[in-house]
DNA sequence: CACAGCCTGCAT
DNA sequence: ATGCAGGCTGTG
């Protein structure tokens, strides 16, 4: 389930092959995967076939690329220009197809571990062909993800709109989406006083993308975990330095599986080169129900709350 | 603010 | 056959 780190850990992949490339040639092989495209496959391709990229940007687990302008704006309809938007939902990959990057690949496979290689082309949904050769393959089992070109609008605060883009420009499809927790010009003081003003669930304060981005259920269950925090608290009772742990814990647990490449809890996460990342193993709370706690020995449990799975220790993560 | 719905693969 | 996994959107 790809989170900020995961999604960090394929924007950086993706740069060195799309960045000042020209996209050749779409294929789109599940028309489901456009489901936010506003124009269909046939316009989908054509907005894309012959234009340069510029750039790879993210905020939160949003991915965009700045496309160099074709179309020329009109005194009526000025334009800033459009992005070619990648979200991986649940269990999508991109996966760059390269001579350079297929010898990693093969390389690197005799240390995947778990599990055989997946097929390559199993749930190949979009494939762009890259000039120069290269060929970026979007896979997604469940559909969830999709790309779509979405126009750009200023940032609200006219400030670069998050990491791999100097521009105050992101995707109006993203436009509501806050910045996160590793976005250089968050304002961390106001994004503290923010939640404090909600009555929610902390937990759902901390995965709302509207709020901060990037926080899916993994790092939230470890964040909490690592802040002694029960995911109900009404995040309106909880002491500005408490909420700043939590953010901090947060940041940290984010940063720290992004070092080592992200984390692969099945096979449904991998790098540009299909390589698993590393943070499973340091996981402290999620998936750990019926295993000590690493804080207190005493066992962690798997409850249900909204609809979803959360990770705690009990003892550490009292309601009150 | 809460919840259904989107999806497929795998476990029960 | 049924349920679960969950990021995000759209509805109430």
């Amino acid at each position: 389930m790809p989170e900020l780190p995961e999604v960090e850990v394929v924007r950086r992949g993706l740069e060195p092959f799309m960045a000042r490339r020209v996209i050749e040639r779409v294929e789109v092989f599940e028309a489901r995967s456009l489901k936010r495209h506003a124009d269909g496959v046939e316009g989908f391709v054509r907005a894309l076939e012959g234009r340069e990229i510029r750039e790879v940007a993210r905020r939160g687990k949003f991915l965009w690329a700045p496309l160099s302008d074709a179309r020329r704006a009109t005194s009526s309809s000025p334009s800033l220009g459009e992005a070619l938007v990648m979200h991986l939902g649940m269990s999508g990959q991109l996966r760059v197809r390269d001579a350079e990057v297929r010898g990693a690949y093969q390389a690197s496979e005799p240390h995947l571990s778990e599990g055989p290689a997946s097929d390559p082309e199993k749930h190949l949904r979009i494939r762009l062909h890259m000039a120069g050769g290269s060929r970026i393959d979007f896979l997604d089992q469940r559909i969830f993800g999709g790309m779509h070109v979405s126009p750009l609008v200023n940032t609200p605060d006219g400030l670069a709109a998050g990491t791999g883009t100097n521009l105050p420009l992101l995707p109006e499809s993203a436009a509501h989406i806050a910045r996160d927790l590793l976005d250089p010009f968050l304002d961390e003081e106001s994004l503290v006083r923010q939640i404090r003003t909600r009555r929610a669930p902390i937990k759902s304060v901390i995965l709302d993308q509207g709020t901060v981005s990037g926080v899916g259920n993994i790092y939230a269950d470890e964040a909490l975990w690592e802040a002694k925090l029960h995911f109900a608290r009404s995040a309106n009772g909880i002491s500005s330095r408490k909420i700043r742990e939590l953010l901090v814990a947060c940041r940290g647990v984010m940063q720290r599986a992004l070092e080592v490449g992200g984390t692969s809890f099945d096979a449904l996460y991998v790098n540009v080169d299909g390589r698993r990342g590393y943070f499973a193993r340091s996981l402290s709370a999620y998936g750990k129900h019926g295993m000590p706690c690493p804080r207190c020995g005493r066992a962690l449990v798997r409850v249900q709350f909204q609809n979803r799975s959360s990770h705690l220790c009990p003892y550490c993560q009292r309601r009150r």
